[in-house]
DNA sequence: CTATTGTTTCAGTAGTTACTGAACATCCAA
DNA sequence: TTGGATGTTCAGTAACTACTGAAACAATAG
């Protein structure tokens, strides 16, 4: 073997927080995590991003790009842009240490937060479009618009069923905003009046 | 150009329920469909699955194979799949009509049965598992199990978090049990209680 | 200024999912 | 019993998404 040979694990600096906690401690975490990553992937999020974030809200400790890298073995690229959108998405933040340069990054820790956050996002990415368009096909179909072609079977059928869907998507999203609007430990209280209430 | 040619289009056959309505309603149905389509796509829903969904039940009309392939331009082989995979999940039924060896599909008319349905079906698949896992974790974090590790500092932050969690998705499962459990007209009152009681 | 450390971006590609089209199965009418 | 109409399945492929690795970029220290 050639002394100019390059073997990198003999240059690593030793981590400054040492990630590689007790190896049970570990397993535990790792459950955690890929389980978390999964469920994320069936939701429409990259299993990737659900996995990171699950990272940092198990371990509870602010963790930076290389942390992460290394604990879930992807790439740098990969790293940096997950962990932007789960900025982006609010609810993990970038955190500086003093006197050092380096990026950390932690979850919130409030379940009830995260999930107000992520349920008002989505409501407003996903659902309220749906709800403008229905209001704007029965908008198409009110007699003004298509004269006595009002009374046509076929449009009639397809009136109703807008309004159930109308109805429904309306109700749905008062809901969503009472979740939303109260936020944190608000939340919890919420739902406890649902519960106790039924 | 030769007289062997063929024509698929002058041999069509007119079709029994012609499906091609007023172009004004068809306009707007298929913004619905259209919507819809993207909406499931989001959602982890495959856009197609989701749009004819959509077609049966913006028309209200049970439709055959046919007709679904024609409208939505898919091939016959993903219009018998994904109708079958609808039919598993119960927001559309078969149905056979006196007579006529063709099948023809309809959905479920009341919005609230089908999000009921759904909802019920993604507990039991998405959210059940991981509050399983989560439970897991927990219990491999008792002091029985780990010893004086037990106050180890991050053992002491993961085991909150995973309390933090496993004490939302507990509560979140018994609002879905609630919503699922009072099907039909039923889920509409629970809605409103919810809205009232805030 | 240059070296060092860390971050972002992105072209190319691996991996995944959805879809087609054709072969096959089934049923019914003639 | 045969042919046409309908329904199902699935191998192969198109379309899409996620990921890597490397280069460009940014910030700081010496």
């Amino acid at each position: 073997m050639p002394v100019t040979e390059f073997n990198p694990d003999e240059i690593a600096e030793p981590r400054v927080v040492p990630l590689p906690v007790d190896p049970q401690l570990r397993r535990v975490q790792d459950d955690f995590i890929r389980k978390w990553g999964e469920m994320g992937a069936i939701w429409g999020i990259n299993r990737t991003m659900a996995e990171i974030h699950a990272l940092l809200y198990i371990t509870g400790v602010p963790l930076c790009t290389d942390d992460v890298m290394d604990r879930l073995h992807i790439s740098r690229g990969n790293s940096s842009m997950s962990l932007r959108a789960l900025c982006d998405w609010g609810i993990i933040r970038r955190m500086h240490r003093r006197g050092e340069r380096r990026e950390y990054f932690e979850s919130l820790s409030d379940v009830w937060e995260m999930f107000s956050i992520i349920a008002a996002e989505r409501k407003r990415r996903e659902m309220d479009p749906v709800l403008e368009t229905i209001k704007n096909c029965i908008k198409a179909l009110e007699p003004a618009q298509i004269g006595k072609l009002a009374k046509d079977d076929a449009v009639v059928r397809t009136r109703q069923r807008l309004d159930g869907m109308e109805e429904f998507m309306s109700v749905t999203n008062k809901v969503f905003q009472q979740f939303v609007g109260n936020a944190k430990s608000g939340l919890n209280k919420v739902v406890k009046v649902l519960l106790k209430a039924l």
